[in-house]
DNA sequence: TGACAACTACTGGCCAACCCGTAGAATCAC
DNA sequence: GTGATTCTACGGGTTGGCCAGTAGTTGTCA
């Protein structure tokens, strides 16, 4: 019963709830149409029920209305899309990745040198790691 | 009629034509299970022909089988893959990308130094592009 | 209290992806 | 030719994701 990882439509519904903490089924729905699309309020509610029965959500009743709240955590969850991605295009590949993740649109020169510092953090930082273990979980 | 995506069994059928450039249904069926899964031939077939369909393959007659072949590229075809992922789920920020990508598993500093090789090159190519244009196509 | 507004529960429809069996065609071995 | 083998064509079944309507519930307000 490996968790569940949320399909696209509930990865939207998350980001939601990620950022405002918690929100009802109307501030979902009002969100996500802003964002571009056009769906039925019955649609958002039928969503996010799916979404507690997978255990990606909760909600608790605030007078007639439910107010969600996201029950997995935002860093955990895009790790493993993440991961998930990796594996299964890239063969666990990350050079590959990166390349294409480069390629794939312009990237200014700021954005490289972010980058690059996020690199020799993760450098440092697994240097540390494997002084005394090769190996992490 | 945006060139469709590969779905992610398609992908390792496209894997497989792609490292060998070409290939028969047998062999593509035989390669996919002994990478681990177990299906049987007419379903092999039948996502080539669905592939077909799609013009992500072509196939020619040789003898009494089919030998299918790539009709899209692998470069072209993981970049966009990527594209679409980081979009999807990452709203097209390419540090909160790499972030998870590298916190997904155990990275080795030789890894890290390959990655870091590769954002140097980016970064001496994007530098001479946008030296006389901020776009690129 | 009664009408109305907003909400939830339930159900069904649609479609893509996936998987495979059966029937028939082509080929090969003898 | 005849039988066995190997292939393709076709059709069907299952599942999960997505979408939304209808019915019923709850709260509000005059």
């Amino acid at each position: 019963m490996a968790d569940p990882q949320p399909t696209e439509r509930e990865l939207e519904a998350l980001k939601v709830l990620w950022q405002r903490g918690e929100a009802t089924v109307r501030d979902v729905c009002d969100e996500m149409n802003s964002a571009g699309q056009d769906l039925a309020y019955t649609t958002v509610l039928s969503l996010l029920q799916v979404m507690e029965q997978k255990g990606l959500v909760t909600h608790r009743r605030e007078g007639k209305a439910y107010v969600y709240l996201p029950r997995i955590e935002r860093e955990a969850t895009l790790g493993q899309l993440a991961a998930g991605f990796l594996e299964r295009v890239f063969d666990g590949s990350l050079d590959e990745y990166l390349v294409h993740a480069l390629g794939s649109r312009n990237v200014n020169k700021s954005e490289l040198e972010q980058l690059e510092a996020m690199l020799a953090k993760a450098k440092r930082s697994s240097g540390r790691k494997s002084q005394k273990k090769g190996d992490q979980k």
